[in-house]
DNA sequence: ACAGGACATACTGGATGCAATCAGTCCAGT
DNA sequence: ACTGGACTGATTGCATCCAGTATGTCCTGT
């Protein structure tokens, strides 16, 4: 049993572990490219090797995870070419959903999230920063109806986290002045019921980190990891 | 040891069964909502219930699948509404992933492609017109550099994939004349290296199919299968 | 000193067997 | 006749054990 994972007793071991293994993985426990032994994972969920080999299969769809036959698993990396991938194509659908999601919004889940925008100003911890700004995003994705594109665009989230990270330590304070006035312009018009606007911002604001990243090639690992 | 897979020995028997049980599925040998047994697809595929359930576990995050906890594995079913919404997804990716890929199309494969659109015209078979159709498409993206993209868009074309099967057979001449048209008209753009066009024509077609299935709630499910 | 190869170790992949859970059936009670 | 509950069969979930493969090291030969 884990002291990690809060006592889900019903789902299953491998569910359990697969949840716990994303979350070690997103919150930057483990880093891109490390070595992930099954045996260890096994200890760590109080289980046998058998589920952690399903979850691991499980991340590797998700893309969290790299595995080689007979070889073993990796956290997953990515060059900086596949990453600019996952920001063009989040471009182009988080606009989308963002429009699904907008109608439903409630007048105070958008003052929730003038709060949450105002928070992440005076956040001083990255970690933190991170979680905000995903919970900030999310929070506008709040469709109802069906689940299909917003989990495409979790998934999404979560292969590029690791990036996001380390691009969040070293940007300035004029970055980032742009990047929270994206955010309160976005807010205003949701508020305002400007669907189009909401969506170009969104768009606007992915494409200005996608580029921001793209000048810092050296958070990228030197040459392509996974050549297939 | 299987008939059905041409021996791939060197790759892991999780692997060999994941991609046997998803081209099953795909052929429409396995219909939406049929049970999945473990025994039978290891006896099938000649090993044990372990690596058989490696593969499901691959298949759901694929979404070709569906896991309960401590009950089974169905081939997976969805609504009009989530096909309609995996349909708006690819109007949206489809166009991007083109444009990445049209710039490295050679004069060839344009070639190859007008033969393909011909071909098709002259289809009676569904199923030889449902691996054409995909088959043309598909070599549009023939995108050199990373695959994320790409393999997306696969992803969201496999778990459609009955739904155009059951869409196609009902069909009448007209509907089929301005399908192929629209191929035509998209070799054209591309033979004139007119990617802006390309893109548009793509995103029309996608749609063009989308309000034809959902013109179409009989063949879909009743009611929501999936109340999660 | 260096290159090539054989060995040892560690880890992964898979098979078998057992416990737990679910679904369908039969029976009893109202 | 119908509803509620216990039982049985079938199937999933997991742990242990064994085989196969890759990696790193050491030794030998040149």
């Amino acid at each position: 049993m884990s002291e990690l994972t809060p006592a889900t007793r019903d789902g299953s071991a491998s569910a359990r572990i697969a949840e716990g293994l994303r979350r070690a993985i997103l919150s930057g426990e483990h880093r891109p490219g490390e070595r992930i032994v099954q045996e260890e994972l096994a200890e760590r969920y109080g289980g046998s090797r058998i589920p952690v080999r399903e979850a691991l299969r499980q991340l590797e769809s998700e893309g969290l995870v790299r595995l080689v036959a007979n070889t073993g698993a990796w956290v997953q990396s990515l060059t900086m070419a596949q990453c600019s991938e996952v920001y063009q194509t989040r471009e182009r659908l988080e606009p989308l959903l963002l429009r699904h999601s907008a109608e439903h919004l409630t007048d105070d889940v958008v003052h929730s999230l003038d709060e949450l925008a105002q928070k992440m100003e005076n956040s001083e911890d990255i970690e933190e920063f991170l979680e905000l700004d995903r919970e900030f995003h999310f929070a506008t994705y709040r469709a109802e109806g069906t689940y299909v594109l917003r989990d495409l665009v979790t998934r999404l989230w979560n292969t590029t986290q690791p990036y996001r990270r380390a691009y969040t330590s070293l940007v300035d304070s004029e970055h980032m002045r742009i990047f929270h006035d994206d955010h309160h312009m976005l807010v205003s018009a949701l508020r305002d019921g400007d669907l189009k606007l909401a969506e170009q911002i969104v768009a606007i604001h992915i494409r200005r980190t996608r580029v921001n990243l793209e000048r810092h090639p050296e958070i990228f690992p030197p040459t392509d990891p996974n050549h297939e």
